[in-house]
DNA sequence: GACCGTCTCCCCCGTGCGGGGGAGCCGCGG
DNA sequence: CCGCGGCTCCCCCGCACGGGGGAGACGGTC
């Protein structure tokens, strides 16, 4: 079964655009397009896309917004993947805030688009704002792909993360993964710069923040 | 306006005892009773009382699973009270994490009940399970109130649970508070304390699963 | 074969953190 | 009036944490 994904962009050219590029994939279908922010929950409801393609400015209802009326409102929400213009957009890192599972630069290769969109559908991306905002500086803004691949953490990152964020100290995971206390501090050491956080304390938030882990 | 309440438990005699001791109050009325977790639902739904009154162990749909189902399926959820025979008894623990707001232990005296079920409804009440396990076990499981008012975290101790959980250090917090960083620290064990916490990120942890802080 | 990323472990070092005390000030309530 | 809880600030102290390096082993890719 194919990937469905719905386009939200207030531009028609970037829609026609976005539409092209994936529908040239046999495995992407784009399934349904709205103007702007306010007409994306109904759309959402009937058409239940797997991804949608989200531009951050909009009107009536950026992309902020509509990223959070959508999570909150439907039962098993698409993945929400950010399309934004420029990389050193603020909205770009709300909208990731708010939930959005991805960002994509407009200007960003056809290759990169699709595998953008394959990388949300399969729920295996995990961007963090931080993450995302040295490494779009660092890519020069041109490979939203390596970006993506970068910011993701590695599973044994992602398995530290889990446990630093169920409570555990350096010590404790070390243990529960039978490595040395060092193996683990050089893993924390990766996590807290792939997430651009200070301290074990600002990681976990951002894995809440993230939905990398959820309450209760 | 009354506060309204929503008795569940498998028990009738318990059922009638609440509702004595409630009704007795001009300002706390029951608007219905359920036996078991299933019926809960629906009851919540139609009518939207302020607090349920919920028993832990139940046939059909116990305490934790009524209590998840509620806050997952209701919008504006009610304040769920979870009430218990045993002060040690691990599924509170569960209930609380689940997301209930508080806790009561059946033997508490009539005064107590209803205390606690104003302290929820007003949502000031704050409960965390490490706080009120230790707390029940200190206070000989006979006063509720006294744990739940021992539980509550100050004004300021809130606040600084607010900026620890968006991951500020204490240097910072001295700062944004206006006060010393001594002070903060102060503030930061009584919190840790409290929360039965060990260090600052299981309570950022625990302000998280307590519903304390939201993620977004 | 050379390269790269991942995972593992090691060193040194500074410091923020948390525990243990104590203490003064204020406002409220018995 | 005195006590108590909340807020403020101070001391000392130990240690886990996090940054900065480096390094070896493995597996995949070019």
């Amino acid at each position: 079964m194919p990937v469905t994904v719905l386009l939200v962009d207030d531009e028609p050219l970037v829609r026609a655009g976005l539409r092209a590029v994936l529908e040239a994939q046999p495995d992407i279908e784009v399934v349904g397009e709205a103007a702007d922010g306010a007409a994306v929950i109904p759309l959402v409801r009937r058409l239940r896309p797997d991804v949608v393609a989200m531009d951050v400015r909009m009107p009536l209802l950026d992309g902020i917004e509509a990223t959070r009326a959508v999570l909150r409102t439907v039962q098993d929400p698409p993945k929400i993947l950010v399309v934004t213009t420029f990389e050193n957009d603020e909205y770009v890192y709300e909208a990731l805030r708010a939930g959005a599972d991805g960002f994509l630069l407009k200007r960003a290769r056809p290759a990169e688009i699709v595998h953008a969109v394959r990388l949300v559908a399969e729920g295996e991306s995990l961007l963090f704002p931080a993450a995302v905002r040295s490494l779009a500086a660092e890519y020069g803004n041109r490979d939203a792909r390596a970006a993506l691949d970068k910011a993701a953490l590695t599973e044994r990152e992602a398995a530290v993360l889990r446990l630093m964020a169920r409570g555990l100290s350096n010590a404790e995971i070390a243990a529960r993964l039978i490595v040395g206390t060092e193996t683990v501090k050089t893993h924390v050491s990766a996590v807290l710069a792939k997430l651009g956080a200070r301290d074990r304390t600002q990681a976990v938030i951002a894995a809440y923040e993230s939905g990398f882990v959820a309450p209760s």
